[in-house]
DNA sequence: CTACTAATCCCTT
DNA sequence: AAGGGATTAGTAG
């Protein structure tokens, strides 16, 4: 079976007739459709360092996953197919996608032969070192590539697109968490609004805990008032006689048995 | 089908 | 020229 394109078995038999597939750059078709949606896409703003030591992301920015490439005769065909990609690329240097058509150009049997995207996957050993580097530094400079691509045989290239790559990938990872988090409170304030809601569909008394009838206790609120005032007057008129009468014209003050006004609160049954 | 990942393309800085 | 965002395409589960 092949891998990723670059080893192809050309012999069912499998007598060893493995060859590599020619390197063929992209559709230009496809720049032209990829360069439109280019055209309307969002710019968001770049990453920047302190989002990478973010210190709720502990869980969500663990190591990636590279659970399949536990696969000893995997990995002996990535590195395989790594190696020989890299000869390749030799031969084929600094590609910068549509200028280099010499496929086309050259040998080309079909009109529209099917493109094959070169594919890969790193080691976990130059997954492990690039995650190393990564945890100390996700922006590396120039000279830092290098010194790692010359250490894990990679290509600059590929290393400046693992580290692009990995930011992107770290970027989403950090929405994602934000996402949870905004959706935790959602659910939360969705709840006390339906609660609330409840309440105020079923509304029970302060005092007693009861039903209570809004409609009712406001009514019930203002006959109070009423003859709250009513009787206030009434007291006041008893309390000034009572004065002139016994030449003590504060006996109301001290005599006066009504509490302060704020007495009857909305909420309240009727019983 | 979905998630992941290496690589590509085009645009911005 | 380098880097970043959007995107593509190969692969595994």
């Amino acid at each position: 079976m092949s891998f990723g394109g670059f080893l192809e078995n050309t012999s069912p038999g499998g007598g060893g007739g493995a060859r590599f597939v020619a390197d063929i750059p992209y559709n230009n078709n496809n720049n032209m459709s990829t360069g439109a949606i280019a055209q309307t896409r969002l710019v968001s703003p770049s990453i920047t360092k302190s989002m990478f030591n973010s210190p709720g992301l502990s869980l969500a920015l663990q190591q990636p996953n590279i659970d399949g490439q536990g696969d000893i005769s995997r990995m002996a065909e990535n590195f395989e197919a790594s190696v020989g990609r890299r000869s390749r690329e030799e031969e084929h240097e600094s590609r910068s996608g549509s200028d280099n058509m010499d496929g086309a150009s050259g040998d080309d049997q079909d009109d529209n032969p099917p493109r094959k995207k070169r594919y890969h996957r790193h080691t976990p050993q130059q997954i492990q070192e690039l995650e190393a580097l990564f945890k100390e530094c996700p922006h590396p400079d120039e000279k830092q590539r290098l010194e790692l691509s010359r250490r894990l045989c990679l290509e600059t290239r590929q290393v400046k697109f693992w580290f692009q790559n990995r930011r992107t990938q770290m970027k989403t990872q950090l929405e994602r968490h934000e996402n949870s988090l905004l959706r935790q409170d959602n659910d939360k304030l969705r709840a006390e609004n339906m609660s609330i809601r409840d309440a105020m569909r079923n509304p029970s008394c302060s005092n007693c805990g009861g039903p209570a009838i809004i409609g009712d206790i406001s009514l019930e609120e203002q006959h109070l008032r009423i003859e709250n005032a009513r009787l206030k007057d009434e007291l006041d008129r008893v309390c000034a006689l009572a004065g002139k009468f016994l030449g003590r014209p504060d006996i109301f003050v001290s005599f006066s048995p009504w509490p302060s006004n704020a007495e009857f609160k909305p909420g309240t049954c009727s019983g």
